[in-house]
DNA sequence: TGTTTTCCATACAGTATTGTATGGACCTGT
DNA sequence: ACAGGTCCATACAATACTGTATGGAAAACA
């Protein structure tokens, strides 16, 4: 798909307002439309809605899109590469089990990587259409698959392995749907509780206290906020 | 909310057809809506599609209801009272914390006590929704501790049983998320990795096997399967 | 049996949304 | 400057949904 570029030079933009811009392309319709999806599901993505929103009349929309249906499928196509890649490389090349879940906390908690409202209204749409059904499935069963690799890597049983990948990754996308409201802090809190819920062992103390500083020491040029 | 009875008379029915009715009353079109709500989502709950799934004209609607929003009100008003009283039910009283556990396994298992599609659809609809947003936190944090609560009373400390409350909570409700479909046959087979998983000891052998047992032969006359 | 209440059909007015057809404005290259 | 391509506005036709007003059928009651 062509969108890709698109979508993600104006992904970096961030979430400025696209209001009063000169002319439009195919990537700023398939923003608005993402914006709206998040917020308020598929079904809220209509054309005169994001028109308004993007302050021109549907004539454009029918120039870049030949039917709702082509910028729908656009959104698919978006989530597919970009919230699935941030957990698989997340755990790829990890040198050690704590780092990996590590680096599988901070893809979750960093939402350039991985975006959980995006997740949820995929999840949504995909009860009410087929082709989404499929690109959702297959997007959960390769995630547990590559944090169960993780697993395996060091030292359990593949049966085990299954099993707390999924608590893990069922936990997460819980607590997405959950849609709670929660600190950076807060989330932070419970570390060592969760660590050995997920993996049977305690975290070793200076992994937790280094994590823990790197989120909470912004300034330090290692931290995860200079991406944001 | 006079609805209730209703609701749980027609609910008690089950998915019988609506069609062909004589008259309907409040109570039938609470259904309708529902399982619209289940199936589709709020936003496919229109007072002209449930006219014509229930084979009548708009004209019964208004006048069993004041306006669509008088209907919604009724909807989240049957999910307050149903999809928190299986929890709550399921672990009160457990005469140890391997009922308790096995018994909220119970709870999850039956759609007639736990309907995880109504659940995702009410989570749905609350980030749309001020009022809808209230109700799904309120029960969230109720569950959250009814769990909690299980696990302080059997030796866990504030907060190790807070967070595997969630964490079991959280995978939960996380696994339905993903609405797999997979069998009881499935689900019944790595109940001891969860057990391990969710309170960090292995389960009692005999109390597997038991619980198991009980699934598997459905002509018992204890089984849970008589309810449905 | 006659009357009232309950329930539903029909007709009407109004809004929201989709897709098409067409012309105009603006930029770009020659 | 002008010819062609790019992007958008406007007008039109069609459908879907909401809420109101009103009358009629069917059940319940007296």
């Amino acid at each position: 798909m062509d969108d890709q570029d698109l979508i993600e030079r104006a992904a970096a933009v961030g979430q400025g307002s696209e209001v009063g811009q000169a002319r439009l392309g195919r990537g700023d319709w398939l923003i608005a439309g993402l914006r709206i999806l998040i917020d308020e599901g598929i079904d809220a993505v209509r054309i005169t809605r994001l028109a308004d929103d993007l302050g021109v009349t549907r004539g454009s929309f029918y120039w870049h899109f030949r039917d709702r249906d082509d910028l729908l499928n656009g959104l698919i196509e978006f989530w597919s590469q970009k919230n699935t890649a941030a957990v698989r490389e997340a755990v790829a090349g990890a040198p050690s089990l704590t780092d990996g879940i590590l680096a599988l906390f901070d893809a979750w908690i960093d939402p350039e990587r991985f975006d959980p409202r995006l997740d949820h209204a995929m999840r949504d749409w995909a009860r009410r259409s087929d082709r989404v059904r499929r690109a959702v499935d297959d997007a959960d069963t390769e995630r547990v698959a590559v944090i169960a690799s993780l697993y395996r890597g060091f030292g359990y049983d593949e049966d085990e392995a299954f099993i707390r990948a999924r608590v893990i990754y069922f936990g997460q996308i819980g607590y997405y749907a959950l849609d709670l409201d929660e600190s950076l802090a807060a989330r932070l809190a419970n570390l060592e509780a969760y660590y050995l819920c997920f993996t049977g062992t305690p975290i070793d103390p200076a992994a937790a206290a280094a994590y823990r500083h790197r989120y909470l020491n912004p300034e330090d040029p290692n931290s995860e906020k200079d991406s944001a």
